[in-house]
RNA sequence: GCCAAGGUAGCUUAGAGGCGAAGCGGUGGACUGCAGAUCCAUUACACGUGAGUUCAAAUCUCACCCUUGGCUCCA
């Protein structure tokens, strides 16, 4: 049983899809006016290892993101750099999907720009209208906050405490609350709409696009904690004003910050870092694993030392892996003795994996499972009470955990078969001339590999 | 001001009434020609402070101290 902890109710739920195991997800991607940067990517981890381990307990997971391709930052972008604001969003965009790539994100079935959901938006804005929960202005369409006394429900905040303190930056509006569904602009780009020549607001592109591919209501919706207000309180005002039905979405899921040496990271800190500096630095699987060794919904600090540390963690269990892997290959021992004690072991410690996960996707308990499992195994085998058919089991469990976490576990070997020839003969060589107790030449050979990033691990 | 999250060993993170956590790092030992990996031991009074509830509190209650974040640009 899957329990998710759900942003709406302040509680962990039991996860029952609308339609069987059929779940529908949806999570806000990103404004492509910038280079990404390593909050986003701790977000699309998460959601990434969340749709991962949906999979992995036999759900069918339909992931949609959106792309937002039209917006006031990469208008203002694009002028300053003289460029066309499609172009500069097409660009970001297929950065975006790179670095995304790269991280091993891999689970999104659909991203839908918010620019080929035109007719949709337009389309939600009438019904709004027709139904007066919105109004027009002649700076715009607005949604009315007063038509939606619930609104505030998901960040638990009253409509006069919105409206207090506030300066309305557009005095056309009937209450300072009132959110921008189209804004009137004849200047480029531009759409045409019944109320004229325009661009859409920021939160009505979420719900075009997830009523077209989801219907009005749908079973998780997720994003950055910083988009529950107003984005997602916009999204939940509305698709549930527009359908009646409720509620919009089942589970909503937050992700906390990433933070930079405890502080929030932004440009003028000057602490940013986006996804494309970190990996001239590290290894992506690193940042990833680094990013599910803090439960999701907690922040977490980035720094030098925590991505060391992530980088030796993991580096353990690859060197577990390893050493099964020859061991599996090798013929030193072969022990059924202990076959029963040993299955019944492993399949206690996939149990307990699975209940960490099961518990709102916890990593950081389920890697330390998955560590105590190593040391554990590792004691047996140094006492050869492990037979191969249970190498062979670890085994396939440890690749059952990679696919969930998104780890490959195979070594990185991008030798060519000639160049391991060579290495081969070399390691002949070597390996004569330690049965000649040559020291020297042997670790100079060691240690020239090593250079090479070639390490020889002697058993 | 309002609303959140949190303070757990040197560091990073889990846990959530009774069995003293995981990783990283440090030290000593076993094994190695050496190194590495692995194992064992150790680092260790772990739970912000003060009260209370309880047979039992890191965990529940209250108060207090401190940190961080959000409050219509935001993943």
């Amino acid at each position: 049983m899957i329990k998710i902890y759900n942003t709406m109710t302040r509680k962990k739920e039991e996860l029952k899809p609308i339609n069987q195991n059929k779940i529908k997800l949806f999570v806000c991607g990103p404004t492509v006016y910038d280079e990404s940067h390593i909050g986003h990517a701790r977000t699309y981890i998460s959601f990434d290892l969340i749709t991962r381990y949906l999979k992995n307990q036999g759900f069918s997971v339909f992931y949609l993101q959106n792309i937002t391709d039209i917006d006031d930052k990469i208008i203002k972008r694009a002028s300053e750099l003289g460029v066309e604001p499609i172009e500069l969003a097409r660009k970001y965009e297929r950065e975006y999907l790179d670095d995304m790539r790269v991280l091993g994100v891999e689970n999104v079935n659909y991203y839908a720009r918010a620019t080929e959901h035109l007719p949709e938006i337009i389309n939600q804005i009438e019904r709004l209208m027709a139904n007066d929960f919105a109004y027009e202005t002649e700076t715009g369409i607005y949604f009315d906050e007063s038509s939606f006394p619930e609104f505030g429900k998901l960040s638990r905040r009253n409509l006069e405490d919105l409206n207090i303190h506030r300066i309305s930056p557009d005095d056309t509006k009937r209450n300072p609350g009132d959110f921008a569904l189209w804004k009137k602009r004849d200047d480029e780009p531009f759409w045409d709409s019944p109320w004229g020549k325009g661009r859409p607001g920021w939160h009505i592109e979420d719900t075009a696009i997830t009523e077209e591919y989801f219907g009005p209501q749908y079973d998780i919706h997720g994003g950055g904690l910083d988009l529950i207000f107003p984005h997602h309180e916009a999204e939940i005002a509305q698709m549930e004003s527009i359908s009646g039905e409720k509620p919009m979405v089942r589970y909503w899921m937050h992700t906390g910050f990433l933070n930079v040496k405890g502080e929030k990271m932004s440009k003028s800190l000057g602490n940013f870092l986006t996804i494309r500096d970190l990996l001239q630095e590290y290894d992506p699987e690193v940042f990833r694993f680094f990013v599910l060794s803090t439960h999701y919904r907690s922040p977490i600090d980035f720094s030098q030392s925590a991505l060391e540390q992530s980088k030796n963690s993991l580096d353990r269990i690859y060197k577990f892996m390893e050493n099964i892997d020859e061991l599996i290959e090798s013929d030193l021992y072969e022990n059924n003795d202990y076959d029963d004690k040993l299955i019944r072991k492993l399949l206690f410690t996939r149990s307990n994996f699975l209940k960490a996960m099961d518990n709102d996707f916890n990593t950081p308990e389920a890697l330390s499972i998955i560590f105590n499992s190593i040391k554990d195994f590792n004691r047996e085998i140094n006492e050869k009470n492990v037979s191969k058919s249970i190498l062979k089991r670890v085994k396939l469990f440890l690749l059952e955990w990679g696919e969930i976490f998104g780890f490959k576990l195979h070594s990185i070997n991008d030798a060519d078969d000639r160049t391991k020839e060579l290495i081969d003969i070399l390691i002949d060589i070597r390996g004569k001339l330690r049965d000649k107790k040559d020291w020297e030449l042997s670790d100079f050979i060691r240690s020239k590999l090593n250079d090479l990033n070639i390490i020889l691990e002697d058993k």
